[in-house]
DNA sequence: TTCATAACGTTACACTATAACATTACAAAA
DNA sequence: TTTTGTAATGTTATAGTGTAACGTTATGAA
């Protein structure tokens, strides 16, 4: 459904060439686009509501089916604390280890790469016996805007 | 509600003293019980249905509090990844890193110890001018005995 | 053309979570 | 003792999250 020549025209904000015509590659992109908008991470119906603002209502299953492709293509990312989406900086794979920085204050994340963590879990999960395949790894705090804001 | 004192008896698997006979602090035992004797993650409302079968039917906003106060008081961890909760394997502060190790095969969570990631977070963190307050480390993988099972 | 299959659409439902408000328990002030 | 404030507890209702199950359509291969 979403391919590289998709992911790479979605990732430059340019519209997907040929494939992009089907109704399938349409959504993914207002999906996206949605997301993209917004500072804060976004619910599922959340965006079913932005979505139907723009005349184009679809239902819950399809819009998680949609933000399982853009997930599986790397193009957003999953907030676990919030069970909700941001558009991400980059593309990512799907194994890449990264940290999601999430202001308590304001809501907004950053993301950030988290190398780290392979090394860092390895002694442990041997120990256990655990063999790792992905890593969820969000951190709560004050993000720069909000510690200066004055409150 | 759930003092230092309750705290100390739940991790002993004792009955809390003089204060575990309140309403409150006898669901929260109940809770933990069930939490205690599952293997894997129990949701909100699974914790109710089971807790309904010993003749302790709670409301869903009743369980969110129990489970809020056992979370606070570090007895139970939120598996975020599964919006699901576990027992504690021992008693953690609230901004304590932990690492939980998730089994995708048969659920089962492991807790660890995370210390590396304060220092590993920090060049980052003061690099956007965000200032951790706690953090969330799922890792989703394959289990010992998964590993070891034929399939 | 016919058939298989994958994509897309729809309905319905199960699970997660909390807002809002009612009631009760309890202890300090009058 | 009564009053009163407050924290705990109880209840109802509802918003938000997620998916199962199945129907329909599109597309390409036999």
């Amino acid at each position: 459904m979403i391919n590289a020549e998709m992911v790479a025209a979605l990732e430059q904000n340019k519209t997907v060439p040929s494939l992009g015509q089907t109704v399938a590659a349409q959504r993914a992109e207002h999906v996206l686009a949605v997301l993209k908008q917004s500072a804060k991470p976004l619910g599922a119906y959340e965006l079913i509501d932005r979505l139907a603002a723009t005349g184009n209502r679809i239902a819950p299953t399809q819009m998680y089916r949609v933000l399982g492709q853009l997930k599986d293509a790397g193009l957003i990312l999953r907030v676990e604390s919030q069970n909700a989406f941001i558009a991400a900086q980059h593309v990512h794979q799907p194994d890449e280890p990264l940290a999601l920085l999430v202001c308590a204050c304001c809501g907004r994340v950053d993301e950030a790469k988290a190398d780290f963590l392979t090394p860092a879990l390895t002694p442990t999960a041997n120990a256990l016996g655990f063999k790792p395949q992905r890593s969820s790894l969000e951190v709560i705090g004050e993000c720069c805007a909000c510690r200066d804001s004055p409150d």
